[in-house]
RNA sequence: GCGCCCGUAGCUCAACUGGACAGAGCAUCAGACUUCGGAUCUGAGGGUUGGGGGUUCGAAUCCCUCCGGGCGCGCCA
């Protein structure tokens, strides 16, 4: 909607410009938004009062050369006006909205290309193979396959990827437990190790083992028995967060293993040594205490941060800048990264090495993501890796369903906590947003099959004849008007990575539609009429359906039985 | 103690990043179909945007301060 008005006006301030009523050489940029008062009309501007300041004029003197300049050679205008301050305000004439309905139809519209094939990858989900994933896993990885759908929608290239942490400490706490839990089986009295993990799917990974190869570890020196569980453990829990984003829809192009920077070739160095080098040679490395340390402090971060230890190992944060440095080689035009929001003093660090070693912090964007919270009937559900009792993803998944699972964990911005109602989200009642929208959907469906029944002709001919100019009500106008947002709400969306914009815009559209169905039959006795109403509603469903396919959410023709 | 995030209607949250009288859903109350699915729609009430100060034509949004909640602050990952 908005690009068409944004030409006229880009032009006519162009010629104020040049007509000297602009001190600086400096345009204002031009913010084109919907009022919040529906009589302001369609969109409005402020650049008016933007301006003011460097061109030493009031606002509405600016305003008013602007309009005068502005041409609209279609007629797509029905107002425009000054208004407050110096707020240019604009309403589209029926006419315009005809040609929307039209372009739409013709499926125009629906080619958003922001990206113009640029290279963008999504790093999420990236949890330590030590466990099942619980929602909160699920939240960031709904987040971060929606941001990677967007881009695609919007014209990126762009590729999913998921960094698996399996060089650690915590994978070798996984085959320590494993080990543990092992030998229990063996009626065997062990004590748990400390930073064990509890869960029971240790136990059952450790049985598992025993199934297949019996007593065998018992034999092995524990060195031994215990590598070989990490490894196992690794693997099977991969495997199982694997599943558990499939069943959710999400799919990864590439799994980078952190092993592969830290393990060196042949002959050779291995990429985190690589890394450190060229670190060193710039001179942003010093000894103390017998540990190497970057200094982080000269690009902004609050303290300096320890990359090889003093024995010699090396920190999680120098393959994570290995990790990053490979993908600044990999030439993405954006990187993105959707963490957890306890990560976040973590991101300071790594931008600072990142520019430590020459490039452009502002390549990568990280995504934080808030905690979950599970409600039951008002009760919030108790959580906690570390004691072992959390709901694991597959837990809601079951309870829910994907489709209100992944509609839930995208409706607010990911960086507030999230009140997961889980009572609310299997409610097939009207209460349900995800069910809402849906309806909408498979409303229209139900209207085509009537229309079928009565015999109303309906293809890609008769689409083109349709007399659209039929369509007068207020409803109708409110209607195109709304779906020709769409692609609005995805750049914004895209711009600022938040997807919970389009959760927001797909709930309005559906309630545009509900009021609309209430308001008027669309099959009448009236041919030309009806087939006006069934290409605007027809529009209508294909607009949700393009939302809807951006969130991964279904967009069923039927909704099933109550 | 320091840093980051959050605080908006009874509840859960929006507000296009500084714009106009702060908007939705739920809950509450009052209404609407003999016809395309009532999982719908119409209307009403509900606010000093946690408090106070500042910046400017203009602040929920930026700055300072206080209160309250969350998360970080390892030679862990």
């Amino acid at each position: 909607m908005r690009i068409h008005l944004r030409e006229l006006l880009t032009r006519a301030i162009e010629k104020t410009a040049q007509g000297g009523a602009l001190n600086s050489t400096e345009l204002p940029p031009v913010l084109l938004e919907p009022p919040k008062q529906r009589e302001f009309g369609d969109l409005a501007t402020n650049v008016a009062m933007l301006w003011a300041k460097t061109a030493k004029k009031p606002p509405r003197a600016i305003a008013e050369t602007i309009l005068k300049n502005l041409e609209d050679p279609d007629g797509i205008l029905a107002r425009k006006e000054i208004a407050g301050p110096g707020f240019l305000n604009f309403a589209f004439a029926p006419k315009f909205y005809y040609q929307r309905l039209r372009e739409l139809a013709a499926g125009k519209e629906a080619a958003l290309d922001l990206g113009h094939g640029a290279k963008v990858q999504v790093e999420f989900a990236s949890v330590n193979p030590t466990g099942p994933l619980h929602v909160g896993h699920g939240r960031v990885a709904v987040i971060g396959d929606v941001l990677a759908r967007l881009h695609e929608a919007t014209g990126f290239k762009v590729e999913r990827e998921y960094y698996v942490n399996d060089a650690g400490k915590q994978m070798e706490n996984l085959g320590l437990s494993l080990y543990a839990r092992y030998r229990e089986l063996f009626g065997e009295k062990v004590d748990f190790p400390e930073d064990g993990y509890p869960g029971e799917y240790v136990t059952e990974i450790a049985a598992e083992i025993k199934q297949k190869d019996g007593d065998k570890y018992l034999k092995e020196t524990k060195d031994v028995a215990v590598d070989y569980f990490r490894r196992y453990g690794g693997h099977s829990l991969l495997e199982t967060i694997r599943r558990q984003l499939g069943e959710f829809g999400i799919e990864f192009g590439r799994f980078f293993y952190e092993t592969d920077l830290t393990r060196a070739p042949l002959r050779g160095r291995s990429e985190v040594a690589i890394t450190i080098d060229h670190l060193r040679e710039r001179g942003l490395l010093y000894t103390e205490e017998g540990a190497q340390w970057f200094r982080s402090t000269q690009f902004g971060d609050d303290k300096d941060r320890a990359v090889i230890k003093s024995d010699g190992e090396l920190t999680y944060f120098a393959s994570d800048i290995a990790y990053h440095r490979n993908k600044f080689e990999r030439r993405f035009a954006k990187l993105i990264n959707v963490w957890g929001a306890d990560h976040h003093g973590y991101v300071p660090r790594l931008k600072a090495a990142l520019r430590g070693l020459g490039y452009d912090p502002e390549v990568l964007q990280v995504v934080l993501v808030q905690m979950v919270q599970l409600t039951r009937g008002g009760e919030p559900v108790r959580m906690g890796k570390r004691t072992g009792e959390f709901v694991s993803l597959d837990e809601v998944l079951e309870e829910v369903g994907r489709d209100a699972a992944r509609f839930f964990l995208l409706m607010r911005k990911s960086d507030s906590h999230l009140d997961f109602d889980l009572d609310l989200a299997k409610r097939q009642s009207s209460e349900n947003p995800v069910f809402y929208v849906q309806y909408a959907h498979a409303r229209v469906a139900s209207i085509f099959e009537q229309a079928l029944k009565n015999g109303v002709a309906w293809n890609s001919a008769q689409r083109k004849i349709v007399p659209v100019e039929r369509l007068e009500l207020t409803e109708e106008m409110e209607l195109i008007r709304k779906m020709s947002q769409i692609n609005d709400v995805l750049e914004e969306s895209v711009r600022e990575l938040e997807p919970h914009r389009i959760v927001f815009y797909l709930l309005d559209l559906a309630g545009e539609f509900h009021r609309y169905y209430n308001r008027c039959r669309v099959i009448s006795e009236d041919e030309d009429l009806t087939r006006a109403r069934l290409l605007l509603v027809e529009n209508t469903q294909k607009t949700i359906r393009r939302g809807l396919e951006i969130l991964g959410v279904a967009a069923p023709l039927k909704m099933a039985a109550r």
